[in-house]
DNA sequence: TGCAATTTAATCGCGCGCGACTTGAATGTT
DNA sequence: AACATTCAAGTCGCGCGCGATTAAATTGCA
């Protein structure tokens, strides 16, 4: 029987018991996984996720979409000039607060939605898990989050 | 009461109902908490990933370090070098089989796996959980990305 | 008003991480 | 033995992702 033991030194030491291994692979699988069904809307994964967040609301800063996705401006600032040499947000200065740049989606990047509504579900079908399971497991893993950033 | 419905599609879209944003944010997190850890040891988190999989099995191929922490050979090689650099491993043409190479800890590499033996505990610290709770976690996060990668 | 402190993006350098490709070695087939 | 195939590692180009720094705008305060 497994006992609820501290674990020892030694234990602590395998590659098989680090949680953050255990994210941090996992995070590779997903990329792999979103990879051939985002190549069709010429999208990377981390450029999805802020396309994600634009269609929720639109009109934001980058400092906005930083908070949501816990990025930098130093990761988000070339990754806008991209999103924007592809036509699917422009960038602008907010005319009250020149040091603000409003981020906003162009009709074909709003277009590109109904293109990306099949994603999600691929997804979690790759997942083979139910709707209930990767809920409980989504919430688990964004309270850990919230402790190792607190 | 939640009931379990099959999630609509605008729920789908939200960012906050990602299980891969979840993971990925997670990850991000992760980062930030070992960094002061591994800046004591002069690693990256990912050479430091690499060390535990040595620390554990030393004189192994490339290979076998990229089948075990899911990269490729194009990211492996780099690091390596960048960790054979700091003379931490070596890095020899396998006799038998040129096409291979073994990767070997120095006896500055071995050393420092007791510098490096306080991290897991403080990172188990940082997430503040129970070991077991952790366990658990870690065993569903590992059994998603077998689903993934299947 | 004037000037310091703060805020917001942007820039730069570096280390991943991968896909596509190359190189050289081992293996298999005839 | 000769040649094609397969295999392991390495190279290259590109996109993150961040810490450190900078530039410019706003805010706070004497």
């Amino acid at each position: 029987m497994a006992k609820a033991d501290t674990p020892s030194s030694e234990d602590l030491m395998r590659l098989d018991n680090f949680l953050c291994f255990a994210i941090y692979s996992a995070n590779h699988a997903f990329t792999r996984v979103y990879k051939p069904l985002l190549d069709q809307l010429d999208l990377t994964y981390p450029q999805y996720l802020v396309m994600v967040v634009l269609w929720e609301k639109d009109d934001q800063t980058v400092g906005s979409l930083g908070e949501k996705l816990f990025l930098e401006s130093s990761t988000l600032t070339p990754m806008l000039k991209r999103l924007e040499a592809m036509g699917y947000v422009s960038r602008v200065r907010d005319r009250t607060d020149e040091r603000q740049v409003r981020v906003r989606l162009t009709d074909t990047g709003r277009a590109l939605r109904q293109k990306a509504s099949a994603v999600p579900a691929g997804i979690v079908d790759a997942t083979g898990m139910e709707p209930a399971d990767l809920a409980r497991l989504r919430k688990e893993i964004a309270a850990l989050r919230t402790a190792l950033l607190g």
